[in-house]
DNA sequence: ATACGCCCCGTACCATGGTACGGAGTCAAG
DNA sequence: CTTGACTCCGTACCATGGTACGGGGCGTAT
């Protein structure tokens, strides 16, 4: 699990060697010093299982949704154990996840309801692509904007 | 609803006038021409409500996740009526919008359990934090980190 | 007729999250 | 001791979806 080398971290966490490297310069993953330790190692940087462990956590927050600055805010929490802070982020994420699902989930169901009636109505122009030059359509894939 | 200048038109969609700009850029939108077509005119561009349905139907695709490249696709889609393709392109958003809920909804529902258990758990670490990264917050920083 | 607001246009810039390039050094095997 | 894979590092570039700037023109109310 320890001394890895770049690449092996990155095959490890699934992501490219150049993500580590981002990672790094971000501030979100350490750059071990180079160099021996002990016994030798000579000007290539090791890794070992924390740093792995970092990487699955960037990831991991990631699909949650958090940008990687919010990521960093919470690897930075991590030290003050601040668990007021890191439950206020949370709720905020979820609160955002739960706008998120919601509109998704509009459009996912306008969509198919456009799909279905395009596949079996035989008559008329495709709903889908009629969704815009006609009006009965038109609040379908809801309002609010994504980003 | 005719005649209406780049700034009604952008307030009518609900977007600043430097977006309608960059939707034509983009060829989402088309640029009126301009000037006395015949008569008088001067030289501004009136947009009539044919563009405003079109910015609709944009920010409505956009809603549903996609890119502005696929909205210029079935806009193309629109002169030949292509009800397949569009068919096509609708269900593979679905698809992918089925995926995208699914994992945020997972993302949601973890993030939720590690709230609740931070605020009612009393001992340990906080679980938000420990809960990516290890099981052991403690060992997260433990690590030297010499940079 | 002059000020003020809006328009036109090109161009540059922004954030986010990476991805690629190129030269130089290192390391282990053959 | 050479080869070839991998590393280090800085820097440049990419896509996406905008946002801002600045110079000049037009149109209307005062």
């Amino acid at each position: 699990m320890s001394d890895m080398t770049i690449s092996t971290l990155a095959r490890a966490g699934g992501v490219g060697v150049e993500t580590v490297r981002f990672y790094q310069r971000k501030g979100l993953l350490e750059v071990p010093r180079q160099g021996p330790a002990h016994g030798h190692g000579g000007s290539i940087r090791r890794y070992g299982a924390a740093d792995a462990r970092r990487l699955r956590f960037i990831r991991q927050a990631q699909a949650a949704g958090f940008t990687l600055e919010e990521i960093g805010e919470l690897i930075a929490l991590d030290s003050t154990q601040d668990r007021a802070r890191a439950r206020t982020m949370a709720q905020g994420r979820i609160a955002a996840l739960d706008a998120q699902i919601a509109q998704l989930t509009a459009a996912r169901d306008a969509l198919s309801r456009l799909a279905h009636d395009c596949e079996h109505g035989d008559a008329g122009p495709c709903p889908i692509l009629a969704a815009f030059e006609t009006r009965h359509c038109e609040t379908a894939l809801g309002e609010d904007h994504v980003r």
